[in-house]
Order: C-alpha cells, then sequence, then structure tokens
DNA sequence: ATCGGCTCGCGCAA
DNA sequence: TGCGCGAAGCCGAT
C-alpha cells in the first residue's frame, strides 16, 4: 500500500506480537486500505491479524434502523474476514480504553484504524493513545486521496479543493491488490460474533424501522454499484428531479464504509461511455464527498454556527430578531405537519425510506433555518432529524450539507433578505420551476406508513 | 424564456 | 492590485 494513507499517530518504539486492525468507520472485508496496511504489516513480522469492532447498546441518534443495516452488514464481513484466516472480534464499553486493554491482553505489537474527522472518533484515538503504548496506524480508506494530502487547511469551496484533489488522482486511484488468506493463524481460534444475539440486546429506538427498499453489506453494496452503472447512470442528468429514479442509491453504503468509493470510481472510470454524466457523478463521488471530509477535519464545530464562515455568522446574527411569521416545534417537524406540502412529502420520503432526495435535503434544511428560532436551534434539529431517519445519518456529508443549506459553507452570499441574511435563499416556486412538485407530493401521502 | 443583479472572498494573473 | 468566478437561486425587468 502506498504509505501516504497511512498516518502514524505518536511515532512510538514497535513492539512484536499479533496486529489489531480496529474497524469503526470502514466495515468491509474488501477493498478496504486500513485493512491492507494491518495485513502487510503483519506479514512482514510474521504475526496473526485480527479484526476488533465496538458495539453499542446505544449510539448517538442512531435507531434500530442503522443498528439492523449495520448488523446485517458486519455478519457478512465478518464470514469474510473468517475466510481470510482473520478473526473479528466484538467489544462492548469506552472504545479507546477497550482497545488499549485489549491490544495489551493478547499481546499485541501495533493497531491500525481508520481515519475519521468526527469528533467522537477523534476522542475514542486520543483515549487510546493515552491508554496504551502502541503506535497507532491511522488509514484513510474513505477518501481516494487521504484528507491530509488532499489539503493541510480548511478548503473555501469546492474550486479550491477541486485541483487537488485531481492533483493526487493519479497516484491514489489505483486498483485494490489481491488480498488472500491470512497465513498466520489468530492464536486462539475465536468464535465468529452472533450478531442476531447482539441485535437482541438493544436498546434502540425500534419506532424506526428497518427499512427493506435496500439490503446492507458489502456484496449488495457492489451489486448496488453495477446496477446504477449499467442503468440509471445514462440518465444522471435527471439527478435534481426528485421523481426520477436516477439517484445512484449508495450513500448508505458509503456511510457505512461497506463500498469503497474507490472501488466505485474504478468501475465508473471504466464505464464504456464516458462524458457528462460520468463527470457530474465523479464530481459528487469524489470531489464533494472529500471536501465534506476535509470540512469535519478542520472544523472542531462543523455542527453548529460557530464552523459557519464569518460572513454567514455576522449576516445570521443581524437577523436574529426579524420577525419569524411561521415557528414550528421539533413535534411538527418531525411528523411532518407543516402547511408546505413539499415539505412535509420529503420528510415523509425520509421518515419511511431511510433517504431523501439530494436536491429536497438543501430546500428542506433551508427550511427548517425559516421556521426555527435561531440558526443553532435549527442546525440541531435538522442534524438530529437526519441522523434519526436517514441511512447515511452520522456522517461528514450530511453535516457539511446541512451546514451548506443554513449556513453558507461552500457558499457564497446572495442578496440579503429577513431570516437568511445572505444566505442562498430557496423556496416553493423555485422547486415548481425545476420538477412537478405535486406528483412528489402524491407519491408521498400523509397516509405512507 | 432569458438576463442581470444580488454578494463574498479565494487564487491567479499582472 | 484587479479580476473572474463559484455546491445545485431568487426576483424583477425585458
Amino acid at each position: 500500500m502506498n504509505p501516504r494513507r497511512c498516518r502514524v499517530l505518536v511515532p512510538r518504539p514497535e513492539h512484536s506480537g499479533p496486529i489489531l486492525y480496529w474497524m469503526h468507520r470502514d466495515l468491509r472485508a474488501h477493498d478496504n486500505w486500513g485493512l491492507i496496511h494491518a495485513r502487510e504489516q503483519a506479514l512482514a513480522r510474521g504475526a496473526a491479524l485480527g479484526v476488533v469492532f465496538f458495539f453499542f447498546f446505544r449510539f448517538l441518534d442512531a435507531t434500530l434502523r442503522h443498528f439492523d443495516f449495520l448488523l446485517r452488514g458486519l455478519d457478512e464481513t465478518a464470514s469474510r474476514l473468517a475466510e481470510a484466516n482473520i478473526p473479528c472480534m466484538t467489544l462492548t464499553g469506552e472504545p479507546g480504553l477497550e482497545v488499549a486493554r485489549f491490544a495489551r491482553q493478547i499481546g499485541a505489537g501495533l493497531v491500525v484504524t481508520d481515519f475519521d474527522p468526527l469528533r467522537i472518533k477523534r476522542t475514542w484515538l486520543a483515549q487510546f493513545l493515552e491508554a496504551s503504548p502502541l503506535p497507532l496506524h491511522e488509514v484513510d480508506s474513505r477518501n481516494i486521496v487521504p484528507c491530509w494530502i488532499a489539503s493541510d487547511k480548511r478548503e473555501f469551496m469546492a474550486k479550491t479543493i477541486r485541483p487537488k484533489i485531481r492533483r493526487h488522482l493519479q497516484e491514489f486511484l489505483e486498483p485494490f491488490p489481491d488480498f488472500p488468506p491470512h497465513p498466520h493463524a489468530w492464536p486462539r481460534h475465536p468464535d465468529l460474533p452472533d450478531f442476531a444475539r447482539l441485535r437482541s440486546t438493544l436498546v434502540a429506538d425500534a419506532s424506526v424501522t428497518p427499512v427493506t427498499w435496500i439490503s446492507p453489506g458489502e456484496q449488495a453494496g457492489l451489486d448496488l454499484l453495477r446496477t446504477f452503472l449499467s442503468t440509471r447512470l445514462r440518465r444522471y442528468g435527471l439527478r435534481n428531479d426528485p421523481n426520477e429514479e436516477v439517484c445512484s442509491d449508495l450513500s448508505a453504503h458509503l456511510h457505512f464504509g461497506m463500498l469503497s468509493a474507490q472501488r466505485a470510481a474504478l468501475e465508473v472510470m471504466d464505464h464504456p461511455d464516458r462524458g457528462e454524466q460520468v463527470d457530474a457523478f465523479i464530481e459528487e463521488l469524489i470531489i464533494r464527498r472529500e471536501l465534506a471530509d476535509n470540512f469535519c477535519a478542520h472544523t472542531p464545530e462543523y455542527d453548529r454556527v460557530t464552523g459557519f464562515p464569518a460572513w454567514a455568522q455576522e449576516s445570521l446574527r443581524i437577523h436574529e430578531s426579524d420577525v419569524r411569521p411561521v415557528i414550528y416545534s421539533p413535534e411538527a417537524l418531525e411528523h411532518a405537519r407543516t402547511h408546505d406540502p413539499l415539505w412535509n412529502a420529503a420528510q415523509r420520503q425520509m421518515v419511511a425510506s431511510g433517504k431523501m432526495h439530494g436536491y429536497l435535503r438543501m430546500y428542506w434544511a433551508k427550511k427548517i433555518l425559516e421556521w426555527s428560532e435561531n440558526a443553532n436551534q435549527a442546525m440541531a434539529m435538522a442534524i438530529r432529524l437526519n441522523d434519526r431517519y436517514s441511512l447515511d445519518g452520522r456522517d461528514s456529508n450530511g453535516y457539511t450539507g446541512i451546514a451548506w443549506s443554513i449556513g453558507g459553507v461552500h457558499d457564497r452570499g446572495w442578496a440579503e433578505r429577513p431570516i437568511f441574511g445572505k444566505i442562498r435563499y430557496m423556496n416553493f416556486q423555485g422547486a415548481r420551476r425545476k420538477f412537478d412538485v405535486d406528483a412528489f407530493v402524491r407519491a408521498w401521502p400523509a397516509s405512507t406508513p
């Protein structure tokens, strides 16, 4: 593996012993640079390799919908790892401390883990480094160009990060190596995790039900990608019309790391009809996705007003005392009881299906700003609803998209108006100009279960 | 239907 | 220092 995909957090003396791959963002056995790196390290030392994964009875705003997707996908990944002579072990408790304890218990020589810019993950890694004397290798398996190579600062907008990423694509957009079974067996043969039993111990909110239109896991992610490339990519130009079924629907698998964006990029580049649609998909898959990680990595408060650019914070502050003709309670929003039929339909689509169309996400979040006491409350509300109902919640993409909508992140100022200040405004009429709003509202009626 | 203005700041050319 | 232009728009003039 290209060593530039790996960052050594706090260089420390190396130890002998088995290698642990601590998997928490890229939940897959295939096309996973973190796992590939861990295996290379194990081979070089003639050591065994094991994977640890943390199971939480409760995690942020996650519901049964998310845990169901996660555990069914992990079941497949654990089997694939077992076939590669790599045990997958689940731990519970305080992640950083527990990995340190487990590593000490088995006499591990090195821990390899996934890069993730979200605060909770940074905290885990910091806690591990405090509790363990072992070196920690952090591998970026989520971005094609590692986040710290693309840029070492918070980028202003897509325009500024685009050339930086493109410059490095030739180096990093390379095929994945083979991943044959690991030759050195784990000292004790551990049992495969019992995911069905874990599921039964959950405290997750079961009122947000699992969805059936999409299947979790690595194989399902690849199947989804190939179906998209062979059937929907041709019509990708219609992607901003919520009535057209042309979106990739890959965001849930990308979020859980069940599908590698690099695998998706390699396959789309191989697609026979190159052109406008391919370019548009690559822009979303690589540029905007990696820009989102750049934003979260360089903005400690990526989910609050203080993470907005100065002009936006200033403008929103000036307009905080503006008269707000309509303010909705969290319950009214959650149950899609607003005066706006398009907003209600978008909310119902998300609640029922676990996804919301990309164009509507912008409109939806901007309306929450319009109907909230202030921008911080709007941020908290939009993030809570997205994290609770969307399969791709709790992702840097989600936080960045909401910050774009409410806080002008990666956007510029626009004509000043009440409540929004200089934040780009969107309204019902604009949606009406772009697509058949009535058809979308009919597709998601209030009685939809 | 189409167009310009709104409004900000980065990054490059000069 | 000046200038072009950008993550998905709105609005009013023509």
